[in-house]
DNA sequence: AAGATATATAGCTAATAAGTTAAAAGGTTT
DNA sequence: AAACCTTTTAACTTATTAGCTATATATCTT
């Protein structure tokens, strides 16, 4: 399970961001990411393991190396549901509307 | 102007989107948030301000109150734009697709 | 102008996060 | 099994963040 807060922690972060950006073009296996940053590979797989505890890129093994992909689902999922929590498309426009004759 | 990398951080704060989520329904004077948390008046006025240096928020002095209220556009264009960034309606899937036939 | 109320800022402490290097674990290859 | 390559984990340091209390600022009321 993917949690809201899991996943707005882990998108809080720019270098995650990036991550996620090269991640969209295609899966990519951990030393191609960290060759991408400007910081210790160590650094670049900490951040790897945040997106996957936020279930926002999947992970699998192919002999020594480890090839990582993003889980759109997830990031479309929680940042829909957030819109729709905030911006409601109608609940609370049509109360703002209301509001606007009455002042 | 709101940058992204500011408008992420600011979210990426659990006790910040749920001042959002309160300003979602209405605006608000700074006391009235401050009594829905169960932490100080200077901590919740000091993440108020946090999300109105990001964009995500207006502040409006009434007399000696202070009121706050969404500023939607910067919530919405944000998420929109990194969605786009990274779920492309078009782009990434059309060439996943390719791949999957390929493969 | 004095007192009361609402909010913001300052100064501080404690918890968290991000980075480093060194070492371990997983997997190939010879 | 030994050497090699890729990735993760551990131990540590430093920087950032979140919270608190006390104080300042702004406005209203009398």
């Amino acid at each position: 399970m993917s949690s809201p807060d899991k996943v707005f922690e882990a998108l809080g972060s720019t270098t995650r961001r990036r991550i996620l950006a090269y991640l969209s073009e295609a899966p990519l296996a951990a030393g191609e990411i960290a060759k991408r940053f400007d910081m210790s590979q160590p650094a670049v797989s900490k951040h790897l393991s945040i997106l996957e505890g936020a279930g926002l890129v999947w992970r699998e093994r192919k002999g020594q190396f480890v090839t990582y992909g993003m889980e759109r689902a997830t990031l479309a999922g929680t940042l829909a549901g957030f819109l729709q929590e905030v911006c409601p498309p109608s609940r609370a426009l049509k109360k703002e509307a209301k509001a606007r004759k009455g002042s």
